[in-house]
DNA sequence: GGAAATCCATAAGCATATCTTATACAACTG
DNA sequence: CAGTTGTATAAGATATGCTTATGGATTTCC
């Protein structure tokens, strides 16, 4: 049992003083947190909540033990900020290189994130044709690359990046279970600025079939993904994301994904190393954080 | 991830400079405990410990962890013992009845268990046949019943404990790879006093066999279930002991099951209450500590 | 110098835990 | 009294984590 997991719903239960409530919160079912719940209930030996009609309050015990899990909780995450803190200290540099592709859409946003967690760490990358990056990895003048296809090169490590496909999301009450790519012309669309790594890809893909960006209906251009998800979520039009930024909002039906027939815009790459290449410290946080990113 | 889990097994590896030793330790293997300091490596987005021959050290962000660690795990087990010492606090009493098996070879102990862990409760035991303890529970003379069979009766809820088969256990180098009754009378075996229940079950199933405990040759007589086993692994001979008890020594290959030909010693019982009854706080800290204890 | 041993990493298969969906049940609410 | 709200339970799907087996790197011993 991961106690840890249990005394949050536990917390978020107590907070919120209702079994339902609380799953929401926790972007869980909740029959979920009644297990979390019974789990705690078994380990400790005794009962923690009091399940009355109008609503939940924490046993004697239970008031104890909130207070103790919230302390717990509170000093899991001084931990993580402590090693975050470290992080910040790491200095370096790491080069890498990218197919054009990834370094068009995926890794400058992977870069960005990166560097705010590592801001010690100077990055530089260079995009180039597949078989350049793989020959600049090999002759050691980039840490490592990522591009959008696997070679075989003896002395090099290909590792999957798992797919993170672009797909269209819409308001659940949208009544249809599918698009076409001529209905999608007509359909209101919310984008992010032109620069946006998922714009520029979705763009790409609709000027291979055929379809410019002027022929889209375009009704409103928002600064973030954030705001961009707000907008679908108030019926304002529909937008592309990549498949795992809504997770929770798909799971809570706040949104639902419209498949566009004959349209999957599917990126999947591959990190290359050296197999025996020792990273320095830096490009070996780098390499950790875009498989952690990517999986 | 389980990380609490994870960072016990962190803190046995930096403890003990090893994977594998820190995994005996933790009744793992040692791929096991690779995955946990992987996993924790991910997670924290850095290196941890120095991967030498030399040893195992933490590296500089994994001495910190280290320190964050076991003041987590330090706390952990504070707020267990913090419940605990609210458990210890209630007062009341419990009245159970139990059939002669059970109330003879498996509630004694685990009232002698739980009254360690909640001394307020005061406890009284019924002993009957299995048609009086339930007609006990329904005329609510008693708070709950164990028994050996399940009968149908409307009002009431019959719950299984898990089967806890007593099993002989003999040194790993045994040959064998199991044994016939008569082969049984010549083992040298370790016992613990005439009072174990464990003790009686063997002897009365042995009997029921044909075999008396004149029969058998027993080589020594030791005070707990620990020191027996102690004798098995230092080769003294062999054993009966309830399956649950040696889970680690047989994965750690201590130990060895010794099936014996047409004897097996299952003991499987239920627990009846009443459907609706709700129970006092005291009668139900019992009920869940023997479904716990029974799992 | 080479064989054996030690120690950690990785892979594959399997068991178990943990989710989710579906359903039951109890207590209010209109 | 039907409908609604809120938690418990059951069953099935999925994910996680563990073990066994294997590989690679390094050291030790003869």
């Amino acid at each position: 049992m991961d106690i840890i997991r249990c005394l949050e719903t536990f917390c978020a239960v107590v907070e919120t003083e209702s079994f339902s409530v609380a799953a929401e919160r926790r972007y869980l079912t909740q029959p979920s947190v009644s297990t979390h719940i019974r789990d705690l209930e078994k380990h400790y030996g005794t009962k923690l909540l009091n399940r009355r009609r109008d609503g939940i309050t924490a046993t004697d015990t239970g008031k104890v033990l909130y207070k103790y899990a919230r302390s717990m909780l509170r000093f899991v995450k001084e931990t993580e900020d402590a090693i975050d803190d470290i992080n910040k200290l790491i200095r370096g540099e790491a080069t890498i290189g990218a197919s054009t592709v990834p370094g068009t859409y995926l890794v400058p946003e992977i870069l960005s994130t990166f560097k705010k967690k590592f801001p010690g760490i100077h990055l530089s990358m260079k995009v180039g044709d597949t078989s350049i990056i793989i020959k600049e990895v090999f002759e050691q003048n980039i840490d490592f690359g990522i591009v959008g296809e696997k070679r075989k090169k003896p002395g090099l490590t290909f590792t999957k990046l798992t797919n993170d496909e672009i797909i269209l999301i819409a308001h659940p009450s949208m009544q249809k279970k599918h698009i076409t790519l001529e209905e999608l012309k007509t359909l209101p669309l919310i984008f992010r600025e032109h620069t946006s790594g998922t714009r520029m890809a979705v763009y790409e893909k609709l000027q291979r079939k055929g379809t410019a960006e002027s022929g889209l209906n375009i009704v409103m251009e928002l600064g973030s993904t954030e705001a961009v998800k707000q907008g679908v979520i108030a019926g304002l039009g529909a937008t592309f994301v990549s498949e795992r930024s809504i997770k929770h909002e798909r799971k809570q039906g706040l949104l639902k994904r419209l498949p566009i027939q004959g349209l999957t815009i599917n990126r999947h790459f591959w990190i290359v190393k050296r197999s025996t290449g020792i990273l320095s410290r830096a490009a070996h946080a780098l390499y950790e954080f875009i498989k952690k990113e990517c999986t």
